[in-house]
DNA sequence: CTGAAAGCGCTTACAG
DNA sequence: CTGAAAGCGCTTACAG
């Protein structure tokens, strides 16, 4: 009952290895020009033959930040974040960086403790789409030093990097596409209006009809949580009004997925009763029967740019900020 | 242009504000009983007072081991794999630990990269779902005494705690319904043999063929990789024989996302001209049309069991190894 | 119960 | 170009 654990090799069994001093063996492993040819094979002779790695805790609490990314979502399960997160990752995964993957689920207190755990891992940088524009909790992030870019979404008082989908201009067009099919009552299905992509694409919503001179009706807007459910719920409020909506514009892909559950329940058939417009195009979209019409994000280059920001920020502390808006496009399909 | 960056409290400060050693504030925050209320009291203000936060990277150096689990899946845009993450994240969380998402792509070489960094970074541990069965990189994990447990994969040639779904019976049950339905010409679409889901899943088809006295027919067997492309290759290969099948079991679900695309670009129609059924369940499937008939795994309880597993085995890892085998349920819809 | 001290494995001014 | 040494912020035997 008593287990041998292979000590793992250190820079000091290089050092020896190769007779040299551990500085020079660290010199040569962070590629320090100040080595002899010599010195230089030798140590990596030594590294060879003794299969060493570097441990990256000890230089993470050398050099005071890690190798890692903190990546704050709100919930991986939601396809557009996993194609962002794909996008971070293989940008991170190509300059030798590595996340750690945090799901927000749209709270606050969870973001919070996130943060507090990445700032405790001192990664090198956090990528986040944050819960709510204001006071965010990313401040702290922010004022310890730490290099933060804000992606989808964006915080309204801090001057960070940023990078995010023109969400007014896309849902204006989803918007104006129903009113050009002839529709007059289009209801709303949006999220909290404390996160940009929800305040913003309000804001196209109620721009499109106004430009049409269609007089915007509370009754017809219904803000949910970006979850499944509430798209259900709040489909199922639309639906049942007096003077129900004869389209239905949805502020994100799951709230989608939600109203179409509630039109199936409540025997609607799309697009002849009832045409529905999407925000956000995930694969899905075209199996649907009938397909989907919605606006597409840019869901993969929105983590590889924001990867790309964070690392250009990490190269150069004191650059000025970007703020990067990629286009949506609307794919036009059956459901309306 | 000279920027001041805040230096972080440490657990010198904390000693200092609360007049105590930095042992005993390390006490209190490792919950050590040795230490009088008093004292502890006293430190926990000063924690307090500062908005002290501990350096895990220190700690991770110190005691050798961090508080992150490394998780190496193939794509976490699978569905299946997000899910099955989404599982890891709740437990790991909800006991402190934090996750290094790593995508291997189902490419040795990325996953051996993979390996080495979160050996490098002193995880207390890592949840993997392996690219082959035999011959895997992690052995160099389990040599290292860092404890390992397999998802949805396993590996043949080292005992290690081990979390998957019956996949040959789930195929089994799968072929069945197709030959209940009549059928007696089943294409198969698998994924790579050196996987286990690749090796079972298709042991199932072939079982159920041979226990209802069909002769396996290797022309009707296409292997792929798991991606989508692949499923639409070989779909196509099958649909352009002499005598093409009559049904269609695609082993994961972006193969069988491939292969719709395919048999629908060939014109056939589901059921009637073609039944198909898919292996694993993602949340799109019902809003198919025709719905797709398919093998439900629980993904969400696989990668929360696995995370249980390794938060067991990091609490003794001297106990015997458990392997679970979760159900997998045939869902059948309008496919076939 | 408490503290002084060693040490985890690196990096990097400093001196030569 | 090279090495000895300090130090990053913790934890934990050790001594009292």
């Amino acid at each position: 009952l008593f287990l041998v654990v292979p000590l793992s090799i250190t820079i000091k069994d290089v050092a020896e290895y190769a007779g040299v001093s551990v500085a020079t063996v660290s010199r040569v492993l962070n590629q320090d020009h100040n080595v002899s040819d010599e010195l230089r094979a030798k140590v990596l002779d030594a590294v060879e033959a003794l299969d060493y790695q570097r441990n990256r805790v000890a230089r993470s609490l050398r050099v005071k930040t890690s190798q890692i990314f903190g990546l704050v979502i709100s919930d991986i399960r939601n396809p557009f974040f996993t194609s962002v997160v794909r996008g971070v990752e293989d940008v991170a995964y190509s300059n030798g960086y590595t996340l750690i993957l945090c799901n927000s689920d749209e709270d606050p207190s969870k973001e919070r403790m996130y943060i507090d755990i990445v700032l405790a891992e001192r990664v090198a940088g956090v990528i986040i789409s944050p819960v709510s524009e204001r006071d965010n909790y990313s401040k702290v992030l922010v004022k310890a030093g730490v290099p933060v870019v804000a992606v989808d979404r964006t915080m309204l008082d801090l001057d960070i990097d940023a990078v995010v989908v023109d969400n007014v201009g896309g849902a204006y067009h989803a918007v104006r596409h129903a009113i050009g099919r002839g529709h007059r009552r289009i209801g709303f299905i949006g999220g909290p209006t404390r996160a940009t992509t929800g305040r913003e694409r309000l804001a196209g919503y109620t721009r499109a009809l106004t430009e049409h001179g269609i007089t915007v009706d509370q009754e017809l807007i219904r803000i949910g949580d970006f979850k499944q459910q509430s798209g259900f719920e709040m489909a199922l409020l639309l639906l049942g009004l007096g003077n129900p909506p004869t389209a239905i514009f949805a502020a994100n892909n799951l709230m989608t997925l939600g109203a179409l559950d509630a039109i199936h329940a409540r025997g609607f058939r799309i697009p002849d009763d009832l045409c529905v417009v999407g925000f956000d195009d995930p694969p899905w979209t075209p199996l649907l029967s009938p397909s989907l019409t919605a606006v597409s994000q840019p869901t993969y280059q929105l983590g590889e740019t924001a990867a790309k920001l964070l690392l250009k920020r990490i190269g150069n502390p004191q650059k000025p900020t970007e703020k990067i808006c990629l286009k949506a496009d609307l794919i036009i399909r059956e459901s309306c």
